[in-house]
DNA sequence: ACACGTTGTGTACACGTGTACATAATATAG
DNA sequence: CTATATTATGTACACGTGTACACAACGTGT
């Protein structure tokens, strides 16, 4: 009798925040708790006609199970935490566009903490997903603290790295293949008849960055061609401008650059075009990676990497949803996208 | 001395996934359950000793406090909802970006929930928002159902709609003054001495991007000056290239445009130079509104209406942790950010 | 009519935490 | 050294839910 009273002894009653809880959802039906609850979990046994009492009552009183509280004894909270940095970056946003989609469809929330700023908040970021006992992390940048692994898993949590590959045993790390891509970005540009071949890269890369990068100049090596590099400022459209102000002011001016990053080649391409008043591809073969919305706009037209995005969030859900993961590393090949940023090939291909 | 034991009854133990809790920590470190409590709780009453014995043990165990849990009977989740349609959007995406960066400051954690697609996810988004007792819901695109009004604030979850004026009381409804900068855009292209003004708009626009049209026009009509009004397409860079190539293509070519979005005037202005070998501001003068990054960049160099983010996001945490909050209307100035897609003053100003 | 399987409901407990209250330990004042 | 004020700890309960178990109601077949 008393349990069914809430609050009765303390006056501070009308500052604490009134919910509808399912008690009240069944004392309005006229039946017990435990058919609300079992009328609102699929696959329990309810009759049709307390199930129909229960709806109506919860629909009048506006009741929606508490999922925090469900999440306790059912130890499944359903939140996967997004955890990245600069997400106002167009390929950044659009990853998180469509992982926070997919995540919804497969029926779990996304709780999106940004770590922008200090390196330090990646770890905090974790600590705080683990706080809200997240069903798994998804790392889109910044490296966690290894020492946080036992943590993580000491409480269940699933944990993703996209575009890192760091030691953090239990994880599944997942990315395109970076090397790969910028091999055939090598081969674009010879096949294009380029003869001062360049690189564009920011000062403070991530790990992924620097495998294209890498594959790019052990691909230059390989064939014996020198390799004009260029690397300073953020990765962004403003480094790219000066990148490529600073290249195409060489007296050896590069006629065909690869840039690590889509928003750099666009910096280049508008430093050659307003700057140098060079033409894409006429004066200037650029190419880029991850296929961001403005390499498909008319001003640039660029050709570039197609990161494997929906392969990638697949394998993320299905990661999360396995029970005991082990270590896995997952490399996908990026997709070459063409379009007219590169001369026409004066080589005939094969 | 059963209850402290876990799961001895059961076999399926193996199957749960074991999370470290209080009662763990506070036998490890001899002292109670409570103690643990304390110690996690800013303000609570813990000997320095016991703390210490506390805090490494947890350090040891990897324990963090269960949020879900202690939102239970704090009644205060910390979560607050950021609901968004089309998040790989450059203006949705930094607003986004912001917003998640202020409220991690102010404590609170974002939960993102895309409602790209139908607008019917609104609805399911809001419901969604409440099972998790969310602190606030912001609604950054979609109208509410407002039949929902009722059972969001019987489970006292506060409401922000920014960018959307809708009949939803009891909530904030905030944003640019979206007339005002429409009137500010004509009076402009006047100043700048074009002769034949027109508006570019999509035909799916928002609340607000409705309100800005209706500003110019109804400025032009008050000015006697006709315009020539071109509405297709989504609000995206794509339909700013057919709005642009038919404006352009007219007879009576326009030579001042107002484009209610930045990403619209980007196609305007790519279509300009692209198809019809015309440069802003010689040939064309175009102004946008959203001062997305692109607007910035150097092949575009946008005159544009800067949207008043910080004052937007400050009022939103002010609002989202008041009391008793009641229905109000801010509509706040957007910055006017003269760059250089628009024909220097010919008429001086004033 | 009886034994028996089916189905729906109720009881009791668990999930992991915070806090009011009572009580034990300690410091302070006389 | 005792009486008292202060501080630290322990006890009990509440937050809102899911589920194993017991049990009542209800046909069903002989």
């Amino acid at each position: 009798m008393y349990k069914n009273q809430r609050n009765l002894m303390s006056e501070k009653v009308s500052s604490r925040k009134q919910q509808v809880r399912a008690e009240d959802v069944a004392r309005h039906a006229g039946v017990s708790r435990v058919s609300v609850s079992r009328t609102f979990t699929p696959g329990a046994s309810v009759s049709a006609a307390t199930r129909a009492k229960v709806l109506k009552s919860a629909e009048i009183l506006g009741y929606r199970v508490n999922r925090l509280a469900s999440s306790l004894n059912r130890s499944e909270s359903g939140i996967v935490a997004l955890i990245a940095a600069e997400i106002d970056t167009p390929h950044r946003s659009a990853m998180i566009a469509e992982l926070s989609d997919k995540l919804q469809a497969a029926g779990k929330v996304t709780m999106l903490i940004n770590t922008s700023g200090y390196e330090e908040r990646v770890k905090d970021a974790l600590l705080q997903a683990i706080s809200f006992r997240t069903e798994a992390a998804i790392i889109l940048s910044g490296a966690p603290d290894p020492s946080l692994a036992d943590t993580c898993f000491s409480n269940g949590m699933k944990l993703v790295l996209i575009n890192r590959e760091e030691d953090f045993p239990g994880s599944l790390q997942i990315g395109p293949d970076n090397r790969a891509a910028g091999k055939t970005a090598l081969k674009a540009l010879l096949r294009a008849g380029c003869k001062r071949i360049a690189l564009a890269n920011s000062a403070n890369a991530t790990w992924s960055i620097l495998e294209r990068q890498k594959g790019f100049v052990d691909a230059a090596d390989e064939a014996g061609v020198e390799v004009l590099s260029e690397v300073g400022g953020l990765t962004s459209y403003q480094a790219g401008l000066e990148l490529g102000t600073a290249l195409l002011d060489r007296e050896d001016r590069p006629d065909g650059i690869f840039c690590t990053t889509d928003l750099i080649a666009c910096g280049v391409i508008d430093a050659a075009r307003q700057r140098f008043g060079l033409r894409t591809p006429d004066d200037l073969s650029v190419i880029g990676f991850d296929d961001i919305a403005q390499a498909e706009w008319e001003g640039y037209d660029l050709t570039t990497f197609a990161q494997p995005t929906d392969q990638i969030i697949e394998k993320c859900l299905e990661w999360c949803t396995t029970e005991q993961p082990e270590t896995e590393t997952v490399k996908l090949p990026a997709k070459f996208v063409w379009r007219n940023s590169v001369q026409k090939a004066r080589i005939p291909l094969k």
